[in-house]
DNA sequence: GTCTATAGGTGGATAGAC
DNA sequence: GTCTATCCACCTATAGAC
């Protein structure tokens, strides 16, 4: 579902141009704190202080915490999916591929954030419905976009591996999860990176 | 340190026998719902509950709820080493030990659990430096046990990897921590073993 | 060592004026 | 669409009786 459907079917989004410039900022500010502290980690209070706006405000755009959570995981997917499209229109070549996956990840944490799905994770025995169902759906989105690719990399060969796609699409993305979570306690990314270039120089076909 | 040099140190511990049931009691439940919600997202009203205590009686154990958190991590890193150095005295062989390492965690994940640390990982921000000092010296410690164990198993021909055995075992403890996080979404074990399996394999020097 | 009672603060959420 | 004012539940923590 786009995005559009998906705010249309939430109720909101009556067209005009602008009119959701303020639920964007709401957005952008209350994604950054889930993705540094957590989902139970802040307020309204916290994103109306960011955003400039009083907390009753924020209530008007997202009616309950629940609903902006929800929001930010659907905006969230269809971001980080538009930019795995944006990787099969520039390349073709599976370790490529790869390397700008990782480089997706890469990036987030430079930003001092942990991956939002990888955080509303952490959370998750607390999450209302909706946000589990969109936390796996996220993973699930990811773990196909990997299968394909890892088994193109395999026929190109290019990449080596004995196990079935998926299963080491599942590795990929809890590695690289694992990774941003520890990597995050000591503020290093080159933890991170150690991690993340181990796991491709496993799967390529001129490894050691 | 022990975890009696540590109590005492936090000016507890007076010595006699059951003394320190309640407190035992207290950390058991409390190390649950960290594990289970995180440590933001419970209180000492359900640790209350839990115990069969009143709130104001857990404060007479635990002053505040970041002693509590430092207690918490002490006595869980005490035994995880307890466990570890068991590993040692039953088995010289480092596939073996690997494969227990790995049970260690699949035991902790089969009661719905993830790592303390781990969780308390993502909890990292909001976290009062003492235990954000504790979960960084469970890491290390991990890698270090990992490491020594890594390089044994290398020497001894049942083991393959290019990288420092030190860049191995952190490749190791996120991939293990990752793949719990992700597993907990989907309450599937399997999924947890899946990576598991595929690094140990991917370590082995018979690998395909 | 456990209790009752409560302080002092913050959580998400709502009513109603503008 | 944003505000002030407010509600009530819950939070961590403390005082003081038993």
């Amino acid at each position: 579902m786009s995005i559009e459907a998906q705010l249309e079917y939430e109720g909101r989004m009556p067209a005009p141009a602008a009119v959701t410039d303020t639920a964007q900022e709401i957005l952008d500010a209350a994604e950054r704190l889930v993705q540094t502290h957590g989902f139970n980690a802040f307020s309204y209070a916290d994103i109306a202080t960011k955003v400039g706006i009083t907390k009753a405000s924020l209530h008007y755009h997202f009616a309950t915490k629940a609903e902006l959570g929800r929001s930010l995981i659907t905006r969230y997917h269809e971001r980080f999916f538009a930019a795995l499209t944006e990787i099969d229109v520039i390349s073709d070549d599976a370790r490529e591929k790869l390397n700008r996956y990782v480089e997706l990840y890469t990036a987030v944490l430079e930003d001092n954030r942990m991956c939002l799905c990888g955080m509303l994770a952490s959370d998750f025995s607390t999450l209302p419905k909706a946000m589990k169902d969109g936390v796996k759906r996220f993973f699930d989105a990811n773990e196909s976009w990997l299968a394909t690719t890892l088994e193109q990399g395999r026929k190109a060969r290019q990449l080596r591996f004995e196990a079935p796609g998926t299963e080491v699409a599942r590795t990929f993305v809890s590695t690289l999860e694992g990774a941003m979570l520890v990597a995050r306690s000591y503020a290093d990314v080159a933890r991170f990176s150690t991690v993340a270039n181990w796991l491709l120089r496993e799967l390529a076909v001129n490894r050691a």
